[in-house]
RNA sequence: GGUCAGAUAGAUCAUUUGGUAGAUCAGAGGGUUGAGAAUCCUCGUGUCGGCGGUUCGAUUCCGUCUCUGGCCA
């Protein structure tokens, strides 16, 4: 047998054998447990990063290791093909979108096979081709048919040079990317899908998942489900009502002002009056309304001379016009408190409005303070409220929302941040949007019209969708009446594509349907993988998409995604990769260097998943090392003669050293199993594993018997570290004599009368700090103990001059000696 | 601004219901070698971020502060 490690020839050789043997096909088999492990699906944007190769590598790890327990398991692998970039690497190269997706498909997949995942590839697709969108149109027609889906009047970024709608990250400080050119605002009509009908059943089943608080807190925030009270004011003199929402209703009596959005109607009529408005009103339109430059913008606002009246007091409130209102939350009005709330504080100091106190703290508080800041807190009682006084928030609450009732002017509700779901894009590489503008009006396609195929022979230059000047695409006759037609020339956000491909992964050799029976045999996923990036957005949209698919009965699960592992970023040199920072390692270089077991093997030493991973050329190599000791030690193992056996050993003749040994493999076994199976920290696994091997190196085997376990230590090491580097192992696996495939033996089980000892060490502590330590039996009794303990010399000297008062034993582990001075 | 993480050896990370702080890499010294690479052996007292509390005992639990990072249409 070959002394080196040579992975260059062994790995091409066990992934040949792989596909030969088709290794990972996987069949529905209602005998077995399933288990359905997914990795989020890349984006084919060139070639692999070290991103997708962390990502990948823990999945496959975790896939082997459940496949070795006797799950069966499905392990797909895709492309998320559709997107932005495609275009814009097209315009730069003046090639078409389409080849260079399946250009970039062919040369990531070839990356994926090298670095020997175990996936199904029987069940790849790619979401740009028809066998695939048809089914996305297909049920975008249902959503428009349950009224899920419907058009509105939405804000765009519009480039007046290249004549094209651009997305947020496209407008890099007001001007578009490419052309430079002031990016103006212009309202067009999109399609929406209502995913605000289901945020009840999407805040409220985050409770059934187990995945990390972390996201499951970001997608409660992002929903946003707050509890108040809508109500209407009276606009003076006038018959005109203005509706505002509030959370804190039991503050109504300290309004000092009302605030509306520059897009609210009362400030459009204001403007055609008033220059000074007009023009405060299109500065508030060029801002931008993400949240957190909003909290960092300064507040400004503008008079504009209406008044509504208090619906307890009848006083006149002053409205005014603000850039902290957004027509998009609410009513696009609010209710100012500038007492109880900073934004109002802020803005009434601002342009010197009242502040007026109207909640007192119980006790005196040092932050209570209304000249320096407002008390927001939902502690205290009301005060110079007239009827509403000396009410607690939870009372208060309630008094008010009854007396708003009582006035019919409003009611109690329930509001939300998370807003419907624009999902229509002017782009040309996307999925099209499956409808027609005939005379007649908007029409979905008939099922038996679809798929709408997207042209692929396309040659974009970036000025507006290629689709609208094109008349084989664009021009259709409505099906109905046998009148010329259009057809809508936007295509979706690409989150419709990623949005249910899991599902599809279940069933995707079904022709004549979105899903079949398949799909319910393997959902919901058992464990998904990938970045904490898509922790709201696209989680949140899957969510959406398999309630609506539960809905029209398609798959019977509440959830996509059972459990969730988020993975942290690799960083180099303490910052994210980049071609920017050109701190960027390719991982193609690493395995054409050292093999992708080394690869693998450092990523997933080198920290557990959900950390960021910092990279380390020198902790590649020392991964690499690693596996070439243990190449040798088994070479070195089967050149002695041994080869596999199955036995079971007796422990009682065994001398004390391979004893010891044995403990170890299985106190190793113990810990890898816990370690892969429950926790996922693969680093741990992969420490105990090398602590083993290194064990095993130092033992030295003069029996017989000694040899046996040596053989069996090896042979374990051999198993459990296959999961991780599954080409060494089948390699070294074969060599010992061994005719099955690896993944099909199964994952080794902890011998209980190998972990006990005869013998443990304790420490002994005096008064709380370690003083000694002692060897006593394991079946010695507390007495025995703690007589032994108190000779031990070390802790014998902290005892002279001293009286026990106390010895607490904690059995294998510890005797603590409280002890006080004699007086 | 909000919110969620994290802080332990030079680095990366463990220490799982509070009970001996320890692995890997790097580094140092040595063996082997004509030399190097490779390989083997030996070497680990660190206010467990600061302060306070609970406890016989706190890296672990609680409070508070500092710093770093993620996310926020």
């Amino acid at each position: 047998m070959e002394r080196d490690y040579q992975p260059q020839i062994i790995e091409p050789e066990i992934q040949k054998y792989w596909e030969s043997e088709k290794t990972f096909k996987t069949i529905e088999d209602p005998n077995k447990p399933k288990f359905y492990c997914l990795c989020m699906f890349p984006y084919p944007s060139g070639k692999l990063h070290m991103g997708h190769v962390r990502n990948y590598t823990i999945g496959d790890v975790i896939s082997r290791f459940m496949t070795m327990k006797g799950y069966n398991v499905l392990q797909p692998m895709g492309w998320d093909a559709f997107g932005m970039p495609a275009e814009n690497a097209a315009i730069k190269n003046q090639l078409a979108p389409a080849s260079w997706t399946y250009d970039n498909i062919d040369h990531m997949r070839r990356q994926l096979k090298r670095l020997g995942f175990a996936y199904d590839w029987d069940r790849e697709f790619a979401t740009c081709t028809p066998d695939y969108y048809r089914w996305e149109q297909w049920l975008f027609t249902r959503m428009v048919e349950k009224g899920l889906a419907y058009r509105k009047k939405a804000r765009v970024n519009w480039d007046p040079v290249d004549r094209t709608v651009l997305a947020n990250e496209q407008v890099v400080d007001g001007r578009g990317w490419r052309s430079g050119a002031l990016v103006e605002k212009r309202e067009i009509d999109q399609w929406f899908i209502r995913i605000t009908d289901y945020a009840d059943e999407l805040l409220d089943d985050l409770n059934s998942v187990d995945w990390p608080e972390q996201v499951k807190t970001m997608q409660r925030n992002w929903i946003g489900r707050s509890q108040g009270v809508e109500f209407s004011f009276e606009l003076q003199g006038t018959r005109e009502w203005v509706e505002v929402y509030t959370t804190r209703p039991d503050t109504i009596m300290g309004i000092t002002y009302v605030a509306v959005a520059a897009q609210h109607p009362i400030a459009t009529k204001a403007a055609k009056i008033n220059p000074d408005i007009d023009a405060f009103i299109k500065e508030c339109t060029q801002m931008s309304v993400i949240e957190a430059d909003l909290a960092q913008t300064p507040k400004k606002g503008i008079a504009t001379g209406e008044y509504v009246i208090h619906p307890f007091t009848g006083e006149a409130v002053p409205i005014w016009i603000a850039n902290f209102v957004l027509m998009d939350y609410g009513s696009g009005a609010v209710m100012a408190v500038p007492g109880h709330d900073q934004r109002d504080w802020e803005f009434a100091i601002q342009y010197n409005l009242p502040i007026k106190p109207v909640i007192k703290p119980l006790e005196d508080d040092p932050e209570y303070d209304l000249s320096k800041q407002a008390w927001c807190a939902k502690t205290g009682i009301t005060v110079n409220s007239g009827q509403f006084d000396g009410l607690t928030f939870e009372q208060a609450f309630e008094a008010v929302a009854s007396a708003i009732e009582g006035q019919r002017i409003g009611r109690e509700t329930k509001k939300y941040r998370i807003r419907d779901w624009g999902v229509g894009r002017q782009r040309y590489w996307g999925c099209p949007i499956p409808v027609i503008h005939t005379d007649e009006g908007l029409k979905t396609v008939h099922d038996e019209d679809l798929p709408v195929i997207l042209p692929e022979d396309i040659v974009v230059d970036g000025s507006g969708s290629p689709l609208i000047g094109r008349s084989e695409f664009a021009d259709t006759v409505d099906p109905d009446t046998g009148r010329p037609a259009k057809r809508e020339t936007d295509t979706f956000d690409t989150f419709m594509e990623s949005s249910w491909y899991y599902a599809r992964f279940a069933s995707a050799f079904s022709n004549d349907a979105i899903l079949d029976q398949n799909a319910n045999y393997w959902l919901p996923v058992d464990l998904y993988i990938g970045g904490i990036e898509h922790a709201i957005l696209h989680l949140l949209y899957a969510r959406f998409f398999h309630k609506v698919l539960r809905d029209l009965d398609l798959v019977d699960s509440n959830e996509p995604f059972k459990k969730l592992l988020t993975q942290g970023m690799v960083l180099k040199d303490g910052s994210k990769m980049s071609k920017s920072k050109g701190n960027t390692v390719d991982p193609q270089e690493l395995i054409d260097r050292y093999g992708a077991d080394t690869v693998r093997l450092f990523m997933m030493f080198a920290a557990p998943p959900e950390l960021s991973l910092e990279w380390s050329d020198d902790g590649v190599a020392g991964a690499n090392r690693f596996l070439k000791r243990l190449h040798t030690l088994v070479t070195e193992h089967i050149n002695q003669g041994n080869h596999s056996t199955s036995r079971m050993l007796e422990l009682e003749p065994l001398s004390d050293s391979a004893r010891d040994l044995f403990r170890k493999l299985h106190e190793t076994i113990a810990k890898v199993s816990d370690d892969i199976g429950r926790r996922f920290h693969f680093n741990t696994a992969i420490a105990a594993v090398m602590e083993l091997t290194n064990s095993a190196m130092k033992f030295d085997a003069t029996t017989e018997l000694d040899s046996l376990v040596r053989s069996e230590v090896i042979e374990t090491l051999i198993i459990l570290l296959s999961p991780i580097t599954p080409h060494i192992a089948q390699h070294l696996w074969s060599q010992l004599g061994n005719g099955d495939s690896l993944i099909d033996v199964d994952w080794p089980t902890v011998r209980e009368d190998a972990l006990s000892r005869d013998i443990v060490t304790l420490v002994v502590q005096v008064n709380g700090k370690l003083r000694g330590r002692i060897q006593v039996a394991t079946n010695a009794d507390e007495e025995t103990v703690v007589t032994i303990a108190r000779e031990e010399p070390g802790v014998a000297k902290f005892l002279k001059g001293m009286i026990e008062k106390k010895a607490i034993v904690v059995p294998q582990k510890i005797v603590n000696l409280v002890v006080a001075p004699e007086r």
